[in-house]
RNA sequence: GGUCGGAUGGCCGAGUGGCUAGGCAGAGGUCUGCAAAACCUCGUACAGCGGUUCGAAUCCGCUUCCGACCUCCA
């Protein structure tokens, strides 16, 4: 197990060493969706992102106990603590139970996870599935003080926890200001401080998703499910919490003030936050309405897309920019990922295919280590998919004749791929249908070098121009003709 | 307004006090019946202005511009 993986710590802001408190177990919590709308691209990336760092965990030996919560109650549509939550609205508009809402887009989800290969985490807690460990959670917080009832809403009180508490300690603001700045929407509010953010939320007559509860019917509030669920799976105190960046400010910063007062730990060693995705330079988000659907990039139907790219190319391009970084998403940067995966995959291919020398005049042996210390320096992608470039190069020119690998060095190339291509990066190969087409191909390639053979080069270039019309290119070579889809 | 983060060659994107990732696009070449692919070579980029330094794109200051968060969002 190496022991030099390096992790920016949103809590410091520097890069620290990781050194988990029970090696080897490793224990991680990330914000999952709320699933009351279909999942768009940008929390997409912060899903594959994690998936990056849950790969590389696994990879380097540890056991990993991944929880990614699915929030199926209590996130309020409004920017009040008031009014209903997203799933009551969304199966009022729609005639549905707020359940099949939520079933159906818990559904949509995992399917699009399914497609980016993201591994499944190791425990997927709900929200309505822990109504009883949130209440006794929000209990505890009264009794320690540090939240009031108000006419069944239950409030945590910022301003007394901030007495012996630092409250904005993720974000390094500064208290006053923000209470000074907060803006002063409502008016009727029962709240004693405006920053003060609802445990448990009391049920308008009307309202369908309800729990009994000391304070009467009502449901929880968005951010203690994550302080209960955590707990509950990775104990009080765990290594990892992590999440998007726009989750830092507020759901982070209450969560860590909920478990503090609550159980008189701040809940998560290191805090991780994932950079937003960007749609030219601005945010990708469900209220700009710039925000694109995993479907519609894969079958390009989104108009702003020239064509369609398939999920490995889109999590190749996710996974060539480093997660703390803005991506920014374009036709142009996409089309450059897909031409560039689709050359990586290419010089996978011939892996198998290559020549042993006795001799060896290319360096294969540091492009291992190099991506190691990229990938130990915070989960740098990006520097290890240079890397598996220049393995690249060095496999083609093998496979041209011009360069000389050893039965070694060959080895090693397999090796270096297994494990970053398909083990950390968690790329795969996306050929469909090749058994068939494969047969298919194969007489078609020898009918055509008949055709040369005479020297019949009209034959032979009509069925490259049509092969080439319906996506298939051939590339003839001096040890024959082989083909890959476009 | 407050807090934080950015500005890198045509595009996307790493990185670093001196050895100047990578992908895509472009130019030239090798190979080839011709293509395609592949390989080789090339463009010497780091917002602007000052400062520190033997040396800065990398550190500091100021300026301009952009973004995120502060209000639901991964």
């Amino acid at each position: 197990m190496t022991n030099s993986l390096v992790i920016y710590n949103t809590l410091t802001r520097t890069k620290e060493k990781f050194e988990p408190l029970n090696p080897p177990f490793v224990g991680m919590y990330v914000c999952g969706p709320t699933v009351y709308s279909d999942v768009h691209l940008g929390n997409c990336r912060t899903f594959v992102s994690f998936d990056l760092i849950n790969r590389y965990l696994l990879h380097l030996g540890y056991k990993v106990r991944y929880v990614r919560n699915i929030t199926d109650a209590g996130h309020l549509e409004g920017d009040r603590d008031e009014g209903d939550d997203k799933f009551s609205k969304k199966a009022r508009l729609e005639q549905l139970e707020p359940m099949e809402i939520v079933q159906r887009y818990t559904i949509g989800f995992h399917d699009v996870m399914r497609l980016f290969n993201t591994l499944p985490p190791s425990i997927e807690p709900t929200a309505t599935g822990h109504i009883a460990e949130q209440i006794e959670m929000v209990k505890q917080i009264i009794d320690n003080g540090f939240a009031y009832e108000r006419e069944g809403t239950v409030y945590f009180d910022v301003e007394k926890y901030s007495q012996g508490n630092n409250y904005t300690i993720l974000t390094n603001r500064n208290l006053e200001e923000l209470l000074a700045n907060t803006r002063d929407l409502g008016g009727q509010d029962e709240k004693k401080g405006r920053l003060d953010f609802a445990l448990w939320i009391k049920a308008k007559p009307e309202h369908i998703m309800r729990w009994p509860s000391p304070w009467g019917w009502g449901f929880p509030g968005w951010h203690i499910e994550c302080s209960a669920m955590s707990s509950k799976y990775l104990g009080d105190v765990f290594d990892i919490h992590g999440g998007g960046m726009d989750l830092a400010a507020t759901h982070h910063t209450n969560e860590i003030a909920q478990s503090q007062a609550c159980n008189h730990t701040s809940p998560a060693k290191y805090w991780m936050h994932t950079n937003m995705l960007t749609v030219n330079g601005a945010r990708m988000s469900k209220s700009a309405g710039n925000g694109f659907l995993p479907h519609e990039l894969f079958t390009g139907s989104h108009p702003l897309l020239q064509k369609g790219y398939s999920p490995m190319t889109v999590r190749f391009f996710m996974l060539q920019a480093h997660y703390r970084s803005t991506l920014d998403f374009s036709n142009e940067a996409l089309e450059a990922s897909d031409k560039g995966f689709k050359r990586l995959m290419n010089a996978i291919d011939l892996l198998d295919k290559l020549k042993p020398s006795a001799t060896s005049n290319v360096q294969v042996g540091d492009l291992k280590q190099a991506c190691y210390d990229a990938m130990n320096d915070d989960f740098n992608s990006p520097v290890v998919i240079a890397q598996l470039f220049e393995a690249a190069r060095i496999i083609n020119g093998v496979y041209d004749g011009k360069a000389q690998a050893t039965q070694e060095d060959i080895e090693a190339l397999k090796s270096l791929m297994d494990d970053f291509v398909y083990d950390v990066l968690g790329l795969k190969v996306e050929k469909a249908e090749t058994d068939d087409i494969g047969k298919i191909m194969e007489f078609i390639i020898q009918l055509r070098s008949e055709a040369k053979a005479n020297k019949d080069y009209l034959t032979s270039d009509k069925i490259r121009n049509g092969l080439q019309d319906l996506g298939i290119q051939l590339k003839d070579s001096k040890e024959g003709t082989t083909w890959t889809k476009a």
